[in-house]
DNA sequence: GACTTTCAAATTGTCAACAATCTATATTGT
DNA sequence: ACAATATAGATTGTTGACAATTTGAAAGTC
């Protein structure tokens, strides 16, 4: 599908490769320790492999490759710690934008969010869609924060996070459950109750992490009976 | 002194450049806005342009480096507001950091901090030397708040701000208060009091900053009535 | 004299080829 | 039959060269 055999000039074309890159290792069209190889990278996007390999390092900085000389570019996989980290991390930068969006944004725009995201649930149910549960909620709530800096973190942050939750897969009760605790959280905001909306976001991050955390585990146990365990370790030494 | 004739081969070229790049930036060897030349860069290390060109992508991601194309790569410039913005981030980093801090490290490892803390400060008065406000004691806390990610980030906004920072210079007086508050925070810490080390680690931030763009608009002032101010807006469109 | 146009030098962006390294198969020896 | 070694193929790392673009000065015009 990404085959726009079309030529890219410029500086274009590095942050072509980096956007296609980025896109199918979160989608998951690239899995965790999966090589990725920058000849065919290069002849699929009809671009250098120079370029591919500028577009590598863009991505060893943000997180989602790590590289291991003379053997190539490895799709990072993250530890339950590791996941735990991010989680952490996220916490204290959504925390933040609940803060920082309270101090600076209207009522109106407050009650729009919560009406867009009313909409958004009702046609997830009738269309039988999914809920964005971790995107556009959260990415709302840091508009609002205006902050670039603090949303570009949280971008990276929430990207490394969801190719680790790819593993765990859409669970429809948490993220009905998410919507609950999303209006509850907005309504907070509205009353400009910072310790009651931060105490809110704080438990709803919580929430998040342990269903994705017993999603995991239970796959986890799955796989140990199954001939897939042996996969588990073919990373790079 | 970094002409270490020596050849540097494997991807440590990419990295070398990027250490060396990083550290020249940081010290205000290259100040904002200016143009940083690759080939040039190749020439001082003994590296190929390639992977020079490659380090600056990954400096482009750190946010130390833009790339404005067919022109080169230049030296970020922030503005007030921007640097605000890394305020904020850096507050909603620092507080998780007490936070985890509080609820991961031993009363040991505070209290040798603590008497660190104190000796740096000693020597510091006796010796003459830079109370070094903004590294270590924040660094340490990171350290005990056991989180690479939350360690990672916050280095990248550190060194961001360190760079926006080398315009306002040393304050003597700065220095010893914030000693004080840092004192106050571990103490807090020690009596495991989360509410009140972070409201302490907050005000603490909060005076940091605000010292340091007291010290920018001084400093802004003064330029506007010199030659200068021709200078402030050299950037490329 | 101030403003546009022209053109050459310098710099960036890109590429293809070469050298170094690793992987996987095939061979050899016990 | 199994292990160690050798070899060929593939992949990465690096380099130098080429094309495209910009810069800055010189020449020309009003």
């Amino acid at each position: 599908m990404p085959n726009r055999k079309v030529k890219v000039s410029g500086a274009a074309a590095v942050d072509y490769s980096v956007r296609t890159l980025r896109r199918q290792i979160v989608d998951g069209f690239h899995h965790p320790s999966e090589r990725i190889s920058d000849l065919a990278v290069s002849e699929e996007l009809t671009i250098s492999r120079t370029s591919v390999r500028e577009s590598f390092q863009k991505l060893v900085t943000e997180g989602l490759l790590f590289i291991v000389p003379n053997r190539g570019a490895f799709v990072v996989e993250r530890t339950p710690e590791e996941v735990g980290e991010l989680y952490e991390v996220r916490e204290a930068l959504e925390v933040q934008a609940v803060r920082l969006a309270i101090e600076k944004t209207s009522n109106e725009k407050l009650l729009s969010l919560k009406e867009t995201l009313w909409v958004t649930k009702t046609s997830m149910i009738e269309h039988g869609g999914r809920y964005p549960v971790e995107v556009d909620f959260h990415k709302s709530i840091c508009n609002l924060a205006e902050n670039k800096e603090l949303a570009q973190n949280m971008e990276l942050v929430n990207c490394k996070l969801k190719i680790a939750r790819r593993q765990s897969g859409y669970i429809p009760e948490r993220a009905r459950a998410a919507y609950g605790e999303h209006v509850e959280i907005l309504e907070a905001m509205i009353r400009r109750d910072i310790p009651r909306a931060e105490k809110l976001i704080r438990q709803h991050l919580l929430n998040s992490r342990a269903s994705f955390q017993n999603s995991i585990n239970a796959k986890r146990s799955d796989q140990t009976n199954s001939i897939k365990g042996s996969n588990k370790q073919s990373l790079p030494v």
